[in-house]
DNA sequence: TTTCGTGCAAAGTGTTTGCAGGCGA
DNA sequence: TCGCCTGCAAACACTTTGCACGAAA
């Protein structure tokens, strides 16, 4: 998982593992407190200096939610999308992707070289749709 | 353009009208050099206010790109997609909106209740695509 | 040993808030 | 007049950076 000159400490282990055992992208600061209570904690500033350094590694994927925020996972094979709580931040993942279609168009017709998207769609869960506010 | 017990201020009759010129949706630092020249000149934190407020009203849509940075556009009668330039950040409008297949399913298979979607596309544009770096 | 990584503290950046005075209705 | 709106300054929240020490290769 850890090769090509980059060095292997703990606390780079740690935080690939917690990303591993996330079911959807997390903050620096939920990293953070899941370390705190264990006896090998991580500072702030360490978190997010690996999250540069995996991101330039391809190894994770950085998307800002719409709180601001920016969340963190392991990146997918094939690049996914997601729907997103806005209660509770929980995401589904989506199978499809449409984009293939709009690419094209906007290649040929408008010389735009595309190298990513994002597809977000907020909403509330089946958990968060019965509670109010 | 502006009912609904809001007063009808020099400030924030400036904001809408720039927001009006625009091509694309711009930051509130944009909006703030922009009248910073002017003899009308208007605090960020002034800015920042009228957004919330007309946001509220429903007037502008707000969105927060990839720098982390809040941009602010009139709402689209009908909702757009963008496609963002990694470099300069203009924007194209995508006329496609995709998203209609996937929320049928959503729906009724996750029970997620949709609210709204961002599409948002980054690549280079025709004009940064030659640019080096 | 050499280099990269970490902790700690301080600085940055974008955004929000408290307060007193001022303008619009 | 009354209440919302503005300017100014300070506070905030998230993220980044400088520096010296410590650990991995």
């Amino acid at each position: 998982l850890n090769i090509s000159g980059y060095k292997n400490t703990k606390q780079r282990n740690k935080i690939i593992q917690i990303l591993q055992n996330a079911k959807t992208p997390v903050t620096a600061e939920e990293i953070y407190l899941q370390v705190k209570k264990e006896p090998t904690s991580i500072v702030l500033s360490t978190i997010y200096r690996n999250m540069e350094t995996l991101l330039k590694k391809g190894i994770v994927t950085k998307t800002i939610y719409s709180d601001g925020k920016s969340r963190y996972e392991l990146t997918q094979e094939r690049h996914t999308h997601r729907v997103i709580c806005l209660k509770c931040n929980k995401s589904i993942i989506l199978e499809e992707c449409p984009i293939e279609f709009i690419e094209k168009n906007l290649e040929e017709q408008d010389g735009f070289e595309i190298l990513e998207h994002k597809i977000e769609i907020y909403g509330h869960c089946a958990d968060c749709k019965t509670v109010k506010n």
